[in-house]
DNA sequence: AGCCGGGCTTGCAACGTTATACGTCCGCAT
DNA sequence: ATGCGGACGTATAACGTTGCAAGCCCGGCT
C-alpha cells in the first residue's frame, strides 16, 4: 500500500499538516521538527501523491503536445525539445498524435482524452478556424506551425512565406529558372499554404512565370509522397532544374526518384527542403534546407502556455521563430 | 470556473450521485431521469474531472514511456505505436527521454517525475541490473530493447542475437568475408551487447575469423557516430567488403562516408542496418535492414503493463517479438 | 391489507493533499 | 507583572469523484 501523509504523521507523532509543511518547505518549522518528520518520511519511503495534490491545487503539471505524426523526424525532434523545455519548468509532457486528420485535431483541441492537462500545444494540419471558434475548452491552447488562424490564440512559427522565399531565392540565384514546388495540399479549402505562397511570390518578384504544371500535390508529408509527386511531374515530360519541397522527407523522396532516373543533384536539378532534419545531413547528397530554430519554438510554446496559466499575457500573440537557410550539396555540389 | 457534478446536480434537481450514475452509465437509471440529467450536462458543458476520478480510483489512466532519444526515428516510430496501442485501452502516454544516460534512467525507473502514472515502459541503455534491484517503486515496469537483465520484470524485444546472425548470414551468403561491425558500446561494463555477439557467433559458425580491427565503437547511435566510426576503420587501412551496423542511422552515416571516399555500395561494400526506419527506404542506395515488428512490440508492452496492473500475469516473462530481414539495394544492387 | 423484493435514488464517507484560520507558546517591550 | 506580536503547530474544510449502504417507492404475492 502507498504511504500517505497520514502514515508519516502517525509515525512522527505530529499532525498531517505539519508533515505537509515539511514536505513543502514551509518556512516556520523548527529544525528539530523538520528532522523528526524527515526521518519518518525516509523510514516509510513516503512520496507525495501528485494526483491528490493536483486535485487540491487545480493544476496537474502536465502539458499535452499534439503533433501530426512522430514518424516525421521534424516533429520527433520538436517533441524532444518541448519535453526538455517543459522539464525546465517542472512540467511533464503528454504526447498525442493526430495523423494530421481534422477530426482528430478537433477532438484534441476540445480536450478529448486529456482532461488531465493544464495546457495544450497543438500543431494543426487540417483544423479549420471554425473548429477553433467552437472550442469550449478553457485550458490554454498554443498553436504551432504553418497554419495561420485569425483567432485569439498564441501562435508560434517561423515566417513561412519569408522562409520559402529565401529558399526559392537561393535557387534562383543559382541560375535556376524552372523551380518546381512539391508538397502542396490536395483539395484543401484553405488558401494555398504559406510555403507555396512564398514560392509563388518569389518567382514573380524575380520576373519568372508561375507555372501550375510545376506544382505537385501530395497526400501526406513523407518520403513516399515526395517520390510519387516527383514521378508525376517527370511523367508529364517536364524537366524542372530545381525543386523546392514542402519538407525534407518529401525532398529526399524526390531526390531518390531523380537519382533513379539518372538525373544528377545538384547538376541537373537543385533541391531545397524544409525543416533541416538530421537525415538530410547524411544522404549521398546532403540536403539544403530551411532550418527553423526548434529549440526556440519549443521554448516559446511552453512559455506561452505557462504565461497564460498564470494569467499573464492577456493579448494573444503571434511569435516568429528564427530560421536560416543551410546550403548543402543538393544545391552546391560536393565540396571535397 | 469548471463545472462539477455538484453544479449539474443542482441544475437537474437531483443528487450528485445520480449525476455520477448517469455519467458512468450505471444501469439502474430510468430513461426519463437519464435524459433530464443528460440535458443539464449538455447545457452546462460538464466534463468529468479526471484528476478527482483518479484520486478516488487510485488509477490515472496514464502510462509513461521512457526512451533514449526521440531523434532516432526508430524510437519515434515506436513511440507512435505505443501511443496507439495505449489508446486502444483508453490509456494515454506520458513521454520522457533519457538520453540513454544511466543517471536519468535510474531516475525514471524510480518514478522520478511521474507519481502520476500507472505503469512504465522503459527502454534502457546504460541502466544496470543493480539499479533495478534497488528499485522501490511499485508501479509495473516493462523493459524494452536490447539490454537483458536477469530480474523479475517483463521484457520485450526481438531476439537480438538471432537477428544479428541473420543479418551477418545474409552478408556471408553474398560472398563477403570481411564484415565490419559498427556501433559497439565504448567502455561498457556489460558483456558486449547482443548484436555484436550475434555478429561474432555467425562469423565463427561460418568458419571466418573474428577480427577486432573490424569492430568500431561509437559514442551514440546517430548518423554522425556511424560516419565517424566508418572513417576510423578506413583510416586504419582496412577495407572491409561488408558492414553490419548497430542501427540504421549508423549504417546511413557509414554509407555516406563510403560514398565520399568513392567506394560503391553494394559493389565494394555491402551494408546492413537494424531497425528498418523509413529513412532507409529512400536513400540514393536503399538500406537492407533488420525490421523488428514495432507494432507488436508496442502492443505487447502496453498489454504487459495492463496485465500487471490488473494483477494478472504473476510470472515475469521475456517475450520475443517478430523480425525479418528486408533486403534492399545496399546488399543487392539497384534493380532496374 | 400487509409484506416482500427489486428497481431506482440518495447521503455519506473516503481518496491524499493543501489553505485557512486558529491556538499556543515564547520573548520582549511596557 | 502584563500585554503584545511573531513563530510555530494543528484542526478542519475543502478539491471532485465514486463505493457503499441505506432509503424510498411501487407492484405483486400471500
Amino acid at each position: 500500500m502507498r504511504v500517505s501523509l497520514k502514515d508519516v504523521a502517525a509515525r512522527a507523532g505530529v499532525s498531517i499538516k505539519t508533515v505537509s509543511n515539511v514536505v513543502n518547505n514551509y518556512q516556520h518549522v523548527t529544525p528539530a521538527m523538520r528532522e523528526r518528520v524527515q526521518q519518518a518520511i525516509d523510514e516509510l519511503g513516503y512520496r507525495p501523491n501528485l494526483t491528490a495534490r493536483h486535485l487540491r491545487q487545480g493544476r496537474t503539471g502536465i502539458i499535452a503536445l499534439a503533433l501530426p505524426e512522430l514518424g516525421n523526424p521534424y516533429f520527433a525532434e520538436l517533441a524532444a525539445a518541448v519535453i526538455d523545455a517543459a522539464a525546465l519548468h517542472d512540467y511533464i509532457v503528454l504526447l498525442d498524435h493526430t495523423g494530421g486528420r481534422r477530426e482528430q485535431e478537433v477532438l484534441v483541441s476540445q480536450g478529448f482524452r486529456a482532461r488531465v492537462i493544464d495546457g495544450l500545444i497543438l500543431s494543426p494540419i487540417e483544423l479549420e478556424a471554425e473548429d477553433l471558434r467552437e472550442r469550449t475548452e478553457n485550458v490554454p491552447l498554443v498553436l504551432l506551425g504553418e497554419r495561420h488562424y485569425d483567432l485569439p490564440y498564441d501562435h508560434i512559427a517561423v515566417d513561412n512565406v519569408a522562409a520559402a522565399r529565401t529558399a526559392v531565392r537561393h535557387l534562383i540565384d543559382l541560375g535556376r529558372r524552372e523551380v518546381a514546388f512539391i508538397g502542396a495540399r490536395r483539395g484543401h479549402s484553405q488558401p494555398a499554404h504559406l510555403r507555396l505562397q512564398g514560392w509563388r511570390e518569389e518567382l514573380l518578384s524575380a520576373g519568372l512565370s508561375v507555372d501550375d504544371g510545376l506544382i505537385a500535390t501530395t497526400e501526406g508529408w513523407g518520403h513516399a509522397d515526395g517520390a510519387a509527386a516527383m514521378t508525376r511531374i517527370l511523367e508529364t515530360g517536364r524537366r524542372p532544374d530545381a525543386v523546392f519541397a514542402y519538407n525534407d522527407p518529401i525532398a529526399i523522396g524526390a531526390m531518390r526518384v531523380l537519382s533513379e532516373r539518372g538525373m544528377r543533384v545538384p547538376e541537373d536539378v537543385a533541391v531545397v527542403g524544409f525543416d533541416d532534419v538530421v537525415e538530410g545531413h547524411f544522404g549521398t547528397v546532403t540536403l539544403t534546407s530551411v532550418s527553423p530554430d526548434k529549440e526556440a519554438i519549443a521554448r516559446m510554446a511552453v512559455e506561452s502556455v505557462l504565461a497564460r496559466l498564470s494569467g499573464q499575457a492577456p493579448e494573444p500573440r503571434r511569435v516568429w521563430a528564427d530560421y536560416r537557410l543551410i546550403a548543402r550539396e543538393s544545391t552546391l555540389g560536393r565540396s571535397t
